[in-house]
DNA sequence: TATGAATGAGACTTCATTCAT
DNA sequence: AATGAATGAAGTCTCATTCAT
């Protein structure tokens, strides 16, 4: 019989080691940002020896990078469950914010950290700033595509306007959940949201 | 006029140093978050030795505490600049919303800090998150007054909600211009932000 | 009518000030050794600031060294209480002990503070030391004179390692009260080792 | 023999470097105490940087009480060293008596540090100071039971008694040992206190 | 007779990272 | 595919002490 070492371990699997380490991370990251991130406490809740989290990332940036780009995915998974598609526009767009609201009450930590990253201003901008700037862009891209097709009379200022206070409003409910851990209803809050931009922008449809 | 010895030590005057020890650490903190704000950056911003910083200071927490404290009372000098109390309610509305927009336009410390603090989950609590979310309350408060001044048939919950968004719109608008530091207008933006957030309340209290 | 400042703090008494920095300190510096004892440390117990402290000592050594004499003082002044002088020479001796015994008990600041100065090896001396030793010296001294009263036979060399060992036996005693606090009496034990040490000093003086 | 690079990192061996961090912390500590020994210290006699250290020890407080733990089982090392077991009862505990004055001579840093952490009252108490009263029951335990054995008449009060006088009146000798550099033959005190104590005890078994 | 303010040195500890195995 | 051991730099904070008032 193979014996092998007693305790656990099995075959070094990479992927699972990986795996663990961006847990971890996703987790404390997400609690206490890029600085309050040390690779020990890292080491410490993923249960591996920091000098093998430097064997799958190459630095804390890239680690951090690579949490935003994870938990990005874990968020958009949440996200884009189909939903559904009938309904008046209206009730559409509402239902879509609906559910971004659930997957953000769900997998905080890809925005909490965003944003924590996107206040920052830090001599040497860290990549996952970038990439989460990156990402937001194209939650930006998608939100004015849908204005423009819903509302093809809007021009380009108002779209690039209404967008923005669109992903603002977003943002700013997300952040009013975070500090009320009691708050209400996020998801009401984002069906509000979206009813007022749409309003919005059906009003500067009608008349630019 | 005695200068003294030109090294050092002139007649000590605490309240000068307080001054530029918080103005050190008010431009840092406000840029670097907690974590990212170290005794020694203050330190050598200031001109004051770090164990000087401790005279004036029992830890960082209380440091970072006072820094939230004098930037908030920065701010809302800022703020409450007299600002034309004439026109239609929707245009007083539109004009405190101006006034707000440029005052954290000129002093973003504050709420660039105190964003960040709140996103923050630290095992222990800074005080200068508590002290933010006090703060924050105030504003709250006053916009929940100004609602129920404006719409007096509004009823308690419509209060609460359109308080809430009216902040986290705010804040938002915020973040958003502080990612894109080319960002348009953030006064234009604030006054559409009071304009769509008075005309939900004025549907709202029309129609229950 | 003079009215001076409503807070207390009357007309500055030196006198008054010394003695509560020395109230401070002796507990202080009973409980942490040298090192342990910090200026702050005693600023905060005595209420005055560090600074009034270098006003009545000239440092941190010189503080300890009076804390020794004036704990030494503290001390001697419980243990030379009369005492009853009546009684079989045994009987004195007993008293004796116990007496010492008693004073250990009540203020023990003194030796402890002695001890711990005593078993360490700093590269420069602290005064208090040199005070704490000296003092010992008498108490050596005196111990060696009853037993050259009570046993004149005694040759120098059995009166000093009888005093040797009656005071190392003293501080051996004295320790395991520190350790055990819940030890039984400390007079008992002294009385037992007066009793012990008498008896081998009358055997040593029958038979040299 | 393969040497590498001459400056530092020979092939890392844990073992070694843990020794050598704890040769350097007995030396310190057993001169100057808990409060006086400083990892900076330790580091610059040990060789090793000060952060190598927490690598092996997790605070100072752990690496005190390892120091505690190590020299105790150097000291133990050095007393058991069998001794004649012949010869007359009295005989035999003098000679054990000798043999542990001979090993607190040659490693006094033991009952040196032991008793500095001892006689402290340290708001939180040291690891070290538990662990040296632990080792210090395990003497009083053997003490008593070779009490026991010599005098089975003895009731349990008068070994307790017996006990506790024993073991202070060596703490005692250690101590002034250590005072008085100069000081005597250890050996032929600890004998001498051997011979009073065994005297007492016989005294006290003829007669309770 | 004090004391508010300051200060350089040094305390303990954690940091991100490296490297030989 | 890892990891035990190490390390220099930097972290927060306390130290004993000074000095102008």
């Amino acid at each position: 019989m193979t014996r092998g070492n007693p305790e656990r371990k099995q075959r070094a699997n990479g992927v699972e080691s990986r795996r663990r380490i961006l847990d971890a991370a996703v987790e404390i990251s997400g609690e206490r940002g890029y600085e309050g991130t040390s690779i020990a406490a890292v080491s410490a809740k993923c249960g591996l020896p920091a000098s093998s989290i430097y064997w799958h990332f190459k630095d804390k940036d890239d680690l951090i990078a690579a949490v935003i780009e994870r938990s990005f995915e874990t968020w958009l998974a949440a996200v884009e469950l189909p939903g559904d598609e009938a309904g008046t526009p209206l009730e559409r767009v509402t239902a879509m914010a609906a559910n971004v609201a659930r997957s953000l009450a769900a997998t905080p930590e890809f925005l909490r950290l965003g944003l924590m990253l996107a206040l920052e201003r830090r001599p040497k901008e860290p990549q996952g700033r970038t990439v989460f700037l990156q990402v937001r862009g194209i939650a930006h891209q998608r939100t004015g595509d849908m204005l423009r097709t819903l509302f093809p009379e809007l021009d380009e200022d108002a779209v690039r306007t209404l967008t923005t206070y669109a992903i603002a409003g977003a943002d700013g409910l997300f952040v009013h959940q975070e500090i009320n851990a009691d708050a209400g209803d996020l998801v009401e809050m984002f069906e509000l949201h979206a009813r007022l931009v749409y309003d919005a922008a059906a009003r500067l449809a009608a008349r630019p």
